[in-house]
DNA sequence: CATAAAATGTTGACTCCGTCAACACTCACG
DNA sequence: CGTGAGTGTTGACGGAGTCAACATTTTATG
């Protein structure tokens, strides 16, 4: 079971009749053909073929063709969650400058990443049950979104209530806008267009979250 | 290329050579197929199966696989334009009211045809390029939305602003309410949680819509 | 160290899918 | 009647997911 970390670890040239860590091969080959050729493209035989290995070597690390796409979403929701962690560090002290960031950057990821992102929140990776490590994946991207709009109410800048069940309003509006985005359903997506619309969407959210006002 | 109207239209007892009137047919077997096993059921050689007829026949009514995709994602716009449209009927003259049945009619459909609403929004059918139908389907539906949304505003209960770009932020919050949903990613969804999410992001958005105030 | 067991990779097969070319049947119209 | 357009069938191709049987390598065990 050990890895040899001393061996040539390219794929084509190996010389050993095992691979060494086929399992991380696997998955940067399969976010390769993700990012370059589209979810479609993402076949198992094809990140075999990547990998240097034969079409049935996958099984050996993956149950089925989901537990790949399984394990691309949460490497995706992981790279999300650093991205949005990212983009809130210039808003120290601005609770609500923190939750506008969150909200930009997930579209930001979502239309930068599309391939990426659908298979996050395809069909093929639905049953999240079946996959642990990336419902907590995913949980961790939703706290970052409960922890902001509670430091808001915190501070009086958003309206009371349980904060999970805000936040999911919040989640909604970015998602779905990033959703409606990737569809082709908004028209051409220039990027000042979307940057437009992001910020339209963001902007009514707070108003919606906001404190009541008489 | 006229159909007969007298013959007998039963698929698997047909005489006939032809089938009379296979693009219904097939649109029927895809719907059906979406509807009881699901998305990725939806197979042109099942189709054909359903319809009784051979796994090369349906290309004689449909470019490829996509083209009837698209035509199964054109009928379920007009199906939740409908649903939607039913939905006021009980809120003359309170643009409000109108407004926000719609929202809740649009997750209301997604959740109760959760396949289907993925193919609408799959991106096999991303192409609306490709398929004017779709497009004008899809298009009609935003335009409900739009349309109450100027209602709306002439009544002062909605903030200024270009009516298209406020009716997309409505939008993105009911399609990414619905599209967490169907991926599972709020947990498991029973009929009551589903309807207070619905209803918390629906006044979220309305308090975020609405007209500005001191 | 020897050797059995576990892990990992390969080969070849099966079924299903989308798609196409070649062919067959039917019908409307001259 | 016959001919061509429309429509359905057959058979095939390549690619996909998956599995069983086999091969090789690594690790554990006496």
């Amino acid at each position: 079971m050990r890895k040899r970390p001393g061996r040539p670890r390219s794929a084509r040239g190996r010389k050993s009749y095992h691979h060494g860590d086929l399992r991380r091969a696997l998955l940067e080959a399969a976010r390769e053909l993700v990012q370059t050729a589209g979810a479609e493209a993402l076949t198992l035989r094809a990140a075999a073929r990547l990998a240097g290995v034969s079409q049935a070597a996958p099984y050996r690390h993956f149950a089925d063709k989901r537990a790949l796409l399984a394990a691309v979403a949460e490497e995706g929701f992981r790279a999300l969650t650093e991205t949005m962690r990212r983009a809130t560090v210039a808003h120290a002290g601005d609770p609500l400058g923190r939750f506008r960031a969150l909200g930009l950057s997930y579209v930001g990821f979502a239309v930068s990443h599309p391939a990426h992102f659908r298979v996050m929140f395809g069909r093929e990776t639905a049953d999240k049950a079946a996959h642990p490590g990336l419902r907590d994946a995913a949980e961790e991207t939703l706290g970052l979104l409960v922890g902001a709009l509670t430091d808001c109410q915190r501070a009086g800048l958003a309206r009371p209530g349980d904060p999970a069940e805000l936040a999911v309003s919040a989640w909604a509006a970015v998602h779905g806008l990033s959703a409606l985005l990737l569809d082709g359903q908004l028209g051409t997506a220039a990027p000042e267009r979307v940057e437009q619309l992001a910020q339209c969407v963001t902007a009514s959210l707070f108003l919606g979250l906001g404190p009541e006002r008489a």
